[in-house]
RNA sequence: GUGAGCGUAGCUCAGCUGGUGGUAGCACCGGGUUGUGGCCUCGGAGGUCGUGGGUUCAAGUCCCAUCGUUCACCCCA
């Protein structure tokens, strides 16, 4: 019986891995651009953490957390919460009012897997730690835009506002009332919604229910003067700062320590995942842990699978892996000796070279240059090795020139790759 | 947790109403080229048809169970 990676977990093959570094790279360039600093966090937090800023009730800690029973501990099912534990821990609001902060890292849930979705899956996470203005919202999210623009995927960006401890609370009862009194066309899911989490039932999928959501009493017609306010602004802002986003009065959030802003970066193919990066205003959440108290808080993640996938669902896109600069080919046991050192040479200064040990036919070794996509092979053969001189064909362009093996490593690096030598 | 679909070579898959598993494609190895990759050509290796039962003279094929997996619901990045 062989075994076989678990349930809902994956490995990332290198000729997938272009994707994932593409991903990295454009995120720590524009996090440069925007002032955000990475932050590496533990994945193991306490389980307490988690219940108590993603919310008791909630799907996510109610029956999806990988948690170890005895020791009270559970291994991260998103990264905000250890962000905002390690701010608090550190005391980080008396270094800079305002902290930037960004990590990525692999997140864990216990969820039945399926396309875009898995038990182990990566997020690449911003926050921004003390800041209230709108101005930051929008800023946040005219960031994501830029970010998703320059891996070259096309999603589209729906905000809404979920209010406050103020004006919530009210609404929240104006919903029910109006889901009690329509409670028969409801389906059963939202039946069950009502009580444990009426919002939800603005975003339920059903025909039935969407129809009459659309009726429903919204959220943003609910705000308190501040939410309104706020949200007015960020509206404000994204429009000086050209990001075009629709208004979705029906978009809720599965964590409990979001208000006012909400957003999502959405695309339609990636089957019934349709966000790739969500995130929101937390405002509350950080005096709630045990931080300062009116620490305000914004931020988003995204999900990098769901990038991938998506890039390579998009218009083809494909990265390509670079190739080795030189590949030796040594006939003989001798030629092989003589190779290793001067293989190690040019390692040395900075080319990726390659051999083989296995004293193979040069028609093996040639088809192993090309599958590495190697620029250069360098021939040596028992006769070379004698007279001193090598064989070095240009593989694109198939031609053949003698290279005296005394120059050395060093001037082989000059000939193949200038810029690299 | 619920529902549906699918498990045949490393990968992608044929395999009809049951009758000996495919010169299948890609990939891999070797020959054609006494020492030259990609293209071509010839050959080779690679499998207890997920597993366990059952029906049958006979099961990759039908039935049941089980495990795995995919998609969807729930929920979410």
């Amino acid at each position: 019986m062989k075994i076989k990676a678990i349930n809902g977990v994956k490995d990332i093959l290198s000729d997938e891995i272009v994707y994932w570094q593409k991903i990295e790279k454009t995120a720590r360039d524009i996090f440069r651009r925007f002032g955000i600093n990475e932050i590496r966090l533990p994945i193991l937090e306490k389980t307490e953490l988690f219940a108590r800023s993603i919310g008791e009730a909630t799907d996510i800690v109610e029956k999806e957390m990988y948690t170890f029973v005895d020791k009270g501990i559970t291994m991260r099912p998103e990264i905000t919460a250890s962000l905002l534990r390690a701010y608090v821990e550190h005391g980080l609001q008396v270094r800079q009012p305002i902290q930037r902060l960004f990590s990525i890292g692999p997140v864990f849930r216990h969820e039945r897997p399926q396309k875009g979705r898995q038990r182990q899956f990566h997020q690449v996470d911003v926050e921004v730690i003390g800041a209230q203005e709108p101005q930051v919202d929008a800023e946040l999210m005219a960031m994501g835009q830029m970010l998703l623009n320059e891996l070259n995927l096309d999603v589209s960006l729906e905000i809404n506002s979920l209010g406050c401890p103020e004006c919530r609370p009210d609404f929240r009862k104006k919903l029910i009332a109006y889901l009690h009194e329509r409670h028969d066309s409801l389906c059963d899911d939202c039946k069950r919604r009502i009580e444990k989490n009426p919002l939800r039932v603005l975003d339920c999928k059903q025909q039935g229910c969407r129809a009459m959501v659309q009726e429903a009493p919204s959220i943003v017609d609910n705000l308190c003067s501040a939410c309104e306010e706020h949200f007015a602004a960020v509206r404000k802002q994204l429009d000086r700062l050209e990001v075009s986003y629709t208004l979705n009065r029906f978009m809720v959030r599965g964590l409990d320590y979001y208000n006012r802003t909400t957003f999502e970066f959405l695309t339609t193919d990636l089957g019934a995942q349709a966000a790739v990066a969500a995130g929101g205003r937390y405002d509350g959440l950080v005096e709630q842990l045990g931080g300062p108290k009116n620490t305000p808080g914004i931020g988003f993640a995204m999900g990098m699978e769901r990038l991938c996938l998506l890039m390579q669902q998009q218009e083809g896109q494909q990265e390509e892996q670079g190739g080795a600069d030189i590949f030796i080919a040594a006939l003989g046991e001798q030629a092989i000796a003589f190779a290793a050192p001067f293989v190690h040479q040019l390692r040395k200064l900075g080319l990726q070279a390659a051999m083989d040990y296995s004293n193979r036919s040069l028609k093996a070794q040639m088809k192993q240059a090309g599958r590495l996509k190697a620029g250069f092979t360098l021939i040596i053969g028992e006769q070379e090795l004698e007279q001193g001189r090598g064989i070095l064909r240009n593989m694109d362009t198939q031609e053949q020139n003698e290279f005296s093996l005394q120059e050395g490593a060093a001037m082989l690096a000059e000939v193949i790759a200038p810029d690299k030598a």
